[in-house]
DNA sequence: AGGCCAATACTG
DNA sequence: CAGTAT
DNA sequence: GCCT
Protein backbone atom coordinates (compact mmCIF):
# COMPACT_ATOMS: atom_id res chain seq x y z
CA UNK A 1 0.00 0.00 0.00
CA UNK A 2 0.87 3.83 -0.55
CA UNK A 3 2.10 4.40 3.41
CA UNK A 4 4.18 1.35 3.29
CA UNK A 5 5.67 1.81 0.41
CA UNK A 6 6.71 4.82 1.67
CA UNK A 7 8.02 4.07 5.00
CA UNK A 8 10.11 1.51 3.57
CA UNK A 9 12.22 4.34 2.42
CA UNK A 10 12.54 5.80 5.86
CA UNK A 11 12.26 9.21 4.92
CA UNK A 12 12.50 11.93 7.82
CA UNK A 13 8.99 13.36 9.68
CA UNK A 14 9.93 16.29 7.39
CA UNK A 15 9.24 14.94 4.42
CA UNK A 16 5.48 13.96 4.85
CA UNK A 17 4.78 17.48 6.61
CA UNK A 18 5.96 19.19 3.27
CA UNK A 19 4.17 16.68 1.42
CA UNK A 20 0.86 16.72 3.73
CA UNK A 21 -1.39 18.75 1.34
CA UNK A 22 -0.18 16.18 -1.42
CA UNK A 23 -0.66 13.15 0.50
CA UNK A 24 -4.28 14.41 2.32
CA UNK A 25 -5.22 15.52 -1.49
CA UNK A 26 -4.70 12.10 -2.91
CA UNK A 27 -6.55 10.53 0.10
CA UNK A 28 -9.36 12.67 -0.91
CA UNK A 29 -9.43 11.61 -4.13
CA UNK A 30 -8.94 7.78 -3.33
CA UNK A 31 -12.51 8.57 -1.30
CA UNK A 32 -14.29 10.31 -3.28
CA UNK A 33 -13.75 8.20 -6.54
CA UNK A 34 -14.76 4.81 -4.31
CA UNK A 35 -17.88 6.94 -2.95
CA UNK A 36 -18.36 7.46 -6.95
CA UNK A 37 -18.50 4.19 -7.68
CA UNK A 38 -20.26 2.90 -4.80
CA UNK A 39 -22.73 5.88 -5.43
CA UNK A 40 -22.90 4.55 -9.89
CA UNK A 41 -22.93 1.00 -8.31
CA UNK A 42 -25.58 1.05 -5.56
CA UNK A 43 -29.43 1.89 -6.31
CA UNK A 44 -31.07 4.49 -7.85
CA UNK A 45 -31.10 7.85 -5.88
CA UNK A 46 -34.52 8.86 -4.46
CA UNK A 47 -34.49 13.02 -5.24
CA UNK A 48 -36.15 15.15 -3.17
CA UNK A 49 -38.87 16.09 -5.15
CA UNK A 50 -40.40 12.71 -5.75
CA UNK A 51 -40.64 12.36 -1.70
CA UNK A 52 -42.34 15.54 -1.48
CA UNK A 53 -44.06 14.79 -4.33
CA UNK A 54 -45.27 11.26 -2.39
CA UNK A 55 -46.26 13.43 0.54
CA UNK A 56 -47.92 15.27 -0.65
CA UNK A 57 -49.98 12.77 -2.59
CA UNK A 58 -50.74 10.93 0.89
CA UNK A 59 -51.92 14.45 1.51
CA UNK A 60 -54.80 14.48 -1.05
CA UNK A 61 -55.53 11.00 -1.07
CA UNK A 62 -56.20 11.40 2.97
CA UNK A 63 -58.41 13.94 1.98
CA UNK A 64 -60.57 12.21 -0.51
CA UNK A 65 -60.66 9.18 2.32
CA UNK A 66 -62.27 11.73 4.62
CA UNK A 67 -59.96 11.82 6.86
CA UNK A 68 -59.16 14.48 9.59
CA UNK A 69 -57.83 17.34 7.34
CA UNK A 70 -55.01 18.50 9.73
CA UNK A 71 -53.33 15.16 9.37
CA UNK A 72 -53.65 15.50 5.18
CA UNK A 73 -52.08 19.30 6.30
CA UNK A 74 -49.22 17.57 8.40
CA UNK A 75 -48.60 15.75 5.10
CA UNK A 76 -48.46 19.07 3.37
CA UNK A 77 -46.25 20.76 5.43
CA UNK A 78 -44.00 18.00 5.33
CA UNK A 79 -43.82 17.72 1.55
CA UNK A 80 -43.12 21.38 1.23
CA UNK A 81 -40.09 21.27 3.98
CA UNK A 82 -38.58 17.97 2.34
CA UNK A 83 -38.95 20.37 -0.81
CA UNK A 84 -36.73 22.85 0.05
CA UNK A 85 -34.50 21.30 2.50
CA UNK A 86 -30.62 22.27 1.57
CA UNK A 87 -29.13 19.35 3.24
CA UNK A 88 -29.10 15.63 1.01
CA UNK A 89 -31.71 13.80 2.71
CA UNK A 90 -30.11 10.40 2.04
CA UNK A 91 -27.42 11.89 4.68
CA UNK A 92 -30.18 13.08 6.97
CA UNK A 93 -31.64 9.57 6.65
CA UNK A 94 -28.64 7.95 7.55
CA UNK A 95 -28.08 9.86 10.58
CA UNK A 96 -31.51 9.60 11.77
CA UNK A 97 -31.40 13.73 11.78
CA UNK A 98 -34.74 13.54 9.88
CA UNK A 99 -36.57 13.48 13.25
CA UNK A 100 -35.12 17.11 14.50
CA UNK A 101 -36.88 19.08 11.79
CA UNK A 102 -40.09 20.83 12.42
CA UNK A 103 -43.15 19.31 10.82
CA UNK A 104 -41.85 16.01 10.73
CA UNK A 105 -42.27 13.79 13.58
CA UNK A 106 -42.71 10.27 14.35
CA UNK A 107 -45.19 8.57 11.73
CA UNK A 108 -43.18 10.36 8.71
CA UNK A 109 -39.70 10.40 10.08
CA UNK A 110 -40.46 6.46 9.55
CA UNK A 111 -41.85 6.85 6.34
CA UNK A 112 -39.67 8.65 4.33
CA UNK A 113 -36.84 6.38 6.27
CA UNK A 114 -38.65 3.84 4.50
CA UNK A 115 -39.28 4.75 1.00
CA UNK A 116 -35.12 6.40 1.26
CA UNK A 117 -33.70 2.86 2.47
CA UNK A 118 -36.06 0.59 0.39
CA UNK A 119 -37.02 3.29 -2.95
CA UNK A 120 -40.67 1.64 -1.36
CA UNK A 121 -43.98 2.88 0.86
CA UNK A 122 -46.01 0.34 2.41
CA UNK A 123 -48.55 2.91 3.21
CA UNK A 124 -48.40 5.15 0.06
CA UNK A 125 -48.80 1.92 -2.40
CA UNK A 126 -51.93 0.48 -0.10
CA UNK A 127 -53.15 4.15 0.16
CA UNK A 128 -53.33 4.93 -3.21
CA UNK A 129 -54.54 1.82 -4.45
CA UNK A 130 -57.30 1.75 -2.44
CA UNK A 131 -58.57 5.12 -4.42
CA UNK A 132 -59.34 4.98 -7.94
CA UNK A 133 -56.60 6.97 -9.51
CA UNK A 134 -59.54 9.21 -11.22
CA UNK A 135 -60.59 10.90 -8.08
CA UNK A 136 -57.23 12.26 -7.71
CA UNK A 137 -57.33 13.56 -11.16
CA UNK A 138 -60.84 15.60 -10.53
CA UNK A 139 -58.82 17.70 -7.79
CA UNK A 140 -57.43 19.31 -10.40
CA UNK A 141 -60.81 20.89 -11.50
CA UNK A 142 -61.57 24.24 -9.94
CA UNK A 143 -64.25 24.45 -7.62
CA UNK A 144 -64.09 20.30 -7.21
CA UNK A 145 -62.60 19.40 -3.85
CA UNK A 146 -62.11 16.09 -1.84
CA UNK A 147 -65.96 16.44 -0.41
CA UNK A 148 -67.66 16.65 -3.34
CA UNK A 149 -65.28 14.34 -5.12
CA UNK A 150 -65.53 11.68 -2.32
CA UNK A 151 -69.89 12.08 -2.76
CA UNK A 152 -69.70 11.98 -6.24
CA UNK A 153 -67.81 8.73 -6.15
CA UNK A 154 -69.76 7.22 -3.76
CA UNK A 155 -73.08 8.20 -4.64
CA UNK A 156 -72.93 8.34 -8.13
CA UNK A 157 -70.10 5.26 -8.48
CA UNK A 158 -68.28 7.70 -10.78
CA UNK A 159 -64.64 7.19 -10.72
CA UNK A 160 -63.21 9.24 -14.05
CA UNK A 161 -62.95 12.60 -15.19
CA UNK A 162 -65.03 11.73 -18.58
CA UNK A 163 -67.60 9.82 -16.75
CA UNK A 164 -67.95 12.95 -14.59
CA UNK A 165 -68.41 14.95 -17.77
CA UNK A 166 -71.33 12.71 -19.11
CA UNK A 167 -72.97 13.13 -15.27
CA UNK A 168 -72.84 16.73 -15.59
CA UNK A 169 -73.74 16.78 -19.33
CA UNK A 170 -77.26 15.05 -17.95
CA UNK A 171 -77.81 16.98 -15.04
CA UNK A 172 -77.08 14.10 -12.27
CA UNK A 173 -75.67 15.81 -10.23
CA UNK A 174 -77.75 18.49 -8.70
CA UNK A 175 -80.01 15.86 -7.16
CA UNK A 176 -76.79 15.25 -4.76
CA UNK A 177 -76.98 16.66 -0.78
CA UNK A 178 -74.80 19.75 -1.10
CA UNK A 179 -75.31 20.18 -4.76
CA UNK A 180 -77.17 22.67 -6.55
CA UNK A 181 -77.30 24.31 -10.24
CA UNK A 182 -74.57 26.68 -10.11
CA UNK A 183 -72.25 23.77 -8.55
CA UNK A 184 -72.80 21.72 -11.79
CA UNK A 185 -72.16 24.16 -13.98
CA UNK A 186 -68.62 25.75 -12.39
CA UNK A 187 -67.92 21.60 -12.14
CA UNK A 188 -68.37 21.76 -16.27
CA UNK A 189 -66.60 24.33 -17.00
CA UNK A 190 -64.04 23.46 -14.58
CA UNK A 191 -63.72 20.33 -16.88
CA UNK A 192 -63.36 22.48 -20.07
CA UNK A 193 -60.59 24.33 -18.08
CA UNK A 194 -58.27 21.00 -17.04
CA UNK A 195 -59.06 19.95 -20.76
CA UNK A 196 -57.59 22.75 -22.13
CA UNK A 197 -54.50 22.77 -19.89
CA UNK A 198 -53.82 18.40 -19.93
CA UNK A 199 -50.98 17.80 -21.93
CA UNK A 200 -49.18 20.92 -21.33
CA UNK A 201 -46.23 21.38 -19.11
CA UNK A 202 -43.96 24.31 -18.05
CA UNK A 203 -40.33 24.00 -18.30
CA UNK A 204 -39.00 23.98 -15.01
CA UNK A 205 -41.42 20.76 -14.23
CA UNK A 206 -40.39 19.57 -17.25
CA UNK A 207 -36.82 19.85 -17.07
CA UNK A 208 -36.22 18.61 -13.46
CA UNK A 209 -38.35 15.38 -14.84
CA UNK A 210 -35.83 15.18 -17.42
CA UNK A 211 -32.74 15.91 -15.90
CA UNK A 212 -33.91 12.96 -13.37
CA UNK A 213 -34.31 11.06 -16.44
CA UNK A 214 -30.95 11.23 -17.95
CA UNK A 215 -29.30 11.22 -14.53
CA UNK A 216 -30.71 7.38 -14.28
CA UNK A 217 -29.88 6.87 -17.84
CA UNK A 218 -26.53 7.77 -17.58
CA UNK A 219 -26.03 5.85 -14.26
CA UNK A 220 -27.27 2.79 -16.49
CA UNK A 221 -24.28 3.07 -18.42
CA UNK A 222 -26.46 1.57 -21.03
CA UNK A 223 -25.32 4.83 -23.90
CA UNK A 224 -22.52 6.48 -24.79
CA UNK A 225 -24.00 9.62 -24.36
CA UNK A 226 -27.61 10.97 -23.99
CA UNK A 227 -28.93 14.50 -24.09
CA UNK A 228 -32.59 15.97 -23.81
CA UNK A 229 -33.44 17.17 -26.82
CA UNK A 230 -36.84 18.23 -28.25
CA UNK A 231 -38.64 21.69 -27.33
CA UNK A 232 -37.23 21.31 -23.83
CA UNK A 233 -33.58 21.64 -25.40
CA UNK A 234 -35.06 24.72 -26.83
CA UNK A 235 -36.06 25.98 -23.96
CA UNK A 236 -39.67 26.22 -24.48
CA UNK A 237 -41.87 27.87 -21.60
CA UNK A 238 -44.62 25.31 -22.25
CA UNK A 239 -43.81 21.59 -23.61
CA UNK A 240 -45.59 19.00 -24.91
CA UNK A 241 -43.24 15.95 -23.43
CA UNK A 242 -39.81 15.29 -22.82
CA UNK A 243 -37.34 14.18 -25.64
CA UNK A 244 -34.54 12.41 -25.18
CA UNK A 245 -31.46 11.20 -27.55
CA UNK A 246 -29.19 8.30 -26.69
CA UNK A 247 -25.59 6.82 -28.85
CA UNK A 248 -25.32 3.35 -28.69
CA UNK A 249 -23.82 0.46 -30.20
CA UNK A 250 -27.02 -1.56 -28.49
CA UNK A 251 -29.88 0.08 -28.79
CA UNK A 252 -32.27 -2.69 -27.06
CA UNK A 253 -30.31 -2.04 -23.37
CA UNK A 254 -30.92 1.11 -23.90
CA UNK A 255 -34.60 0.56 -24.14
CA UNK A 256 -34.48 -1.75 -21.29
CA UNK A 257 -33.26 0.85 -18.61
CA UNK A 258 -35.61 3.54 -19.90
CA UNK A 259 -38.87 0.90 -19.06
CA UNK A 260 -37.25 -0.17 -15.79
CA UNK A 261 -36.87 3.78 -15.15
CA UNK A 262 -38.63 3.87 -11.61
CA UNK A 263 -40.19 6.98 -12.55
CA UNK A 264 -42.43 5.39 -15.33
CA UNK A 265 -45.98 4.56 -15.29
CA UNK A 266 -46.57 3.27 -17.88
CA UNK A 267 -44.92 2.07 -21.55
CA UNK A 268 -46.99 3.28 -24.68
CA UNK A 269 -44.25 1.76 -26.91
CA UNK A 270 -41.02 0.03 -26.87
CA UNK A 271 -38.99 -0.54 -30.13
CA UNK A 272 -35.36 -0.46 -31.14
CA UNK A 273 -35.21 3.30 -32.25
CA UNK A 274 -37.94 4.73 -29.96
CA UNK A 275 -39.69 4.27 -26.67
CA UNK A 276 -42.70 5.90 -25.68
CA UNK A 277 -43.61 5.93 -21.73
CA UNK A 278 -45.68 8.14 -19.67
CA UNK A 279 -43.93 8.91 -16.32
CA UNK A 280 -45.30 9.03 -13.07
CA UNK A 281 -45.93 13.12 -12.84
CA UNK A 282 -47.76 12.60 -15.90
CA UNK A 283 -45.21 13.97 -18.16
CA UNK A 284 -44.81 12.00 -21.49
CA UNK A 285 -41.27 10.54 -22.63
CA UNK A 286 -40.02 9.69 -25.75
CA UNK A 287 -36.24 8.00 -25.93
CA UNK A 288 -34.69 7.97 -28.98
CA UNK A 289 -31.19 5.44 -29.89
CA UNK A 290 -29.35 6.23 -33.12
CA UNK A 291 -25.46 5.52 -33.60
CA UNK A 292 -22.38 7.27 -32.44
CA UNK A 293 -22.15 8.38 -36.32
CA UNK A 294 -25.86 9.62 -36.31
CA UNK A 295 -25.89 11.37 -33.03
CA UNK A 296 -25.37 15.05 -34.03
CA UNK A 297 -27.92 15.07 -37.00
CA UNK A 298 -30.09 13.26 -35.14
CA UNK A 299 -29.49 16.07 -32.37
CA UNK A 300 -30.29 18.80 -34.61
CA UNK A 301 -33.30 16.60 -36.31
CA UNK A 302 -34.94 15.95 -32.48
CA UNK A 303 -33.97 19.83 -31.10
CA UNK A 304 -36.14 21.20 -34.39
CA UNK A 305 -38.23 22.92 -34.64
CA UNK A 306 -39.67 21.29 -37.40
CA UNK A 307 -40.56 25.24 -39.00
CA UNK A 308 -36.42 25.30 -38.37
CA UNK A 309 -35.60 21.89 -40.22
CA UNK A 310 -37.44 22.05 -43.25
CA UNK A 311 -36.02 25.51 -43.63
CA UNK A 312 -32.51 24.28 -42.78
CA UNK A 313 -32.91 21.36 -45.30
CA UNK A 314 -34.25 23.93 -47.87
CA UNK A 315 -31.00 25.42 -47.39
CA UNK A 316 -28.87 22.37 -47.57
CA UNK A 317 -30.46 21.84 -50.60
CA UNK A 318 -29.98 24.70 -52.22
CA UNK A 319 -25.88 24.31 -51.51
CA UNK A 320 -26.04 20.85 -53.17
CA UNK A 321 -26.41 18.97 -49.92
CA UNK A 322 -28.53 16.45 -48.86
CA UNK A 323 -29.41 16.69 -45.17
CA UNK A 324 -31.57 14.16 -42.37
CA UNK A 325 -31.63 13.01 -39.28
CA UNK A 326 -28.85 10.55 -40.22
CA UNK A 327 -26.16 12.69 -41.65
CA UNK A 328 -25.18 14.80 -44.36
CA UNK A 329 -23.78 14.49 -47.63
CA UNK A 330 -22.88 16.23 -50.87
CA UNK A 331 -25.07 15.54 -53.71
C1' DA B 1 -54.62 17.59 25.81
C1' DG B 2 -55.87 20.63 22.39
C1' DG B 3 -54.95 23.72 18.44
C1' DC B 4 -53.78 23.75 13.64
C1' DC B 5 -55.49 30.19 8.06
C1' DA B 6 -58.82 33.40 6.49
C1' DA B 7 -62.00 34.79 3.09
C1' DT B 8 -65.62 33.67 -0.14
C1' DA B 9 -69.24 31.26 -2.78
C1' DC B 10 -72.93 28.18 -2.68
C1' DT B 11 -76.66 25.35 -0.78
C1' DG B 12 -80.70 24.58 1.72
C1' DC C 1 -78.98 33.21 7.48
C1' DA C 2 -76.00 29.35 9.12
C1' DG C 3 -73.33 25.64 7.73
C1' DT C 4 -70.22 23.74 4.55
C1' DA C 5 -66.79 23.28 0.85
C1' DT C 6 -63.34 25.34 -1.62
C1' DG D 1 -49.94 13.94 12.00
C1' DC D 2 -47.18 17.63 14.32
C1' DC D 3 -46.29 20.86 17.98
C1' DT D 4 -46.44 23.06 22.48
Amino acid sequence: MFHIEIRQKNRPLVFYKERLYLILSFLFFLWYNVLKILCAKGKYKMHKKEIANILNDIGLLLELKGENPFKSRAYYNAARTIELLDEDIEILVKEDRLKDIKGIGEAINKKITELVLTGKMKYYEDLKASIPEGLVEMLKIPGLGPKKIKTIYEKLNITTIRELEYACIENRLIDLAGFGEKTQKKILEGIQFVKQFSGQHLYPEAYTEALKLKEYLDMTKTALVTKIAGSLRRKKEIVKDIDILAAASDSSKVMEAFVNYPGVKEVIAKGDTKTSVILKSGINADLRVVTEKEFPYALHHFTGSKEHNTAMRHRAKQMGIKMNEYGRQKM
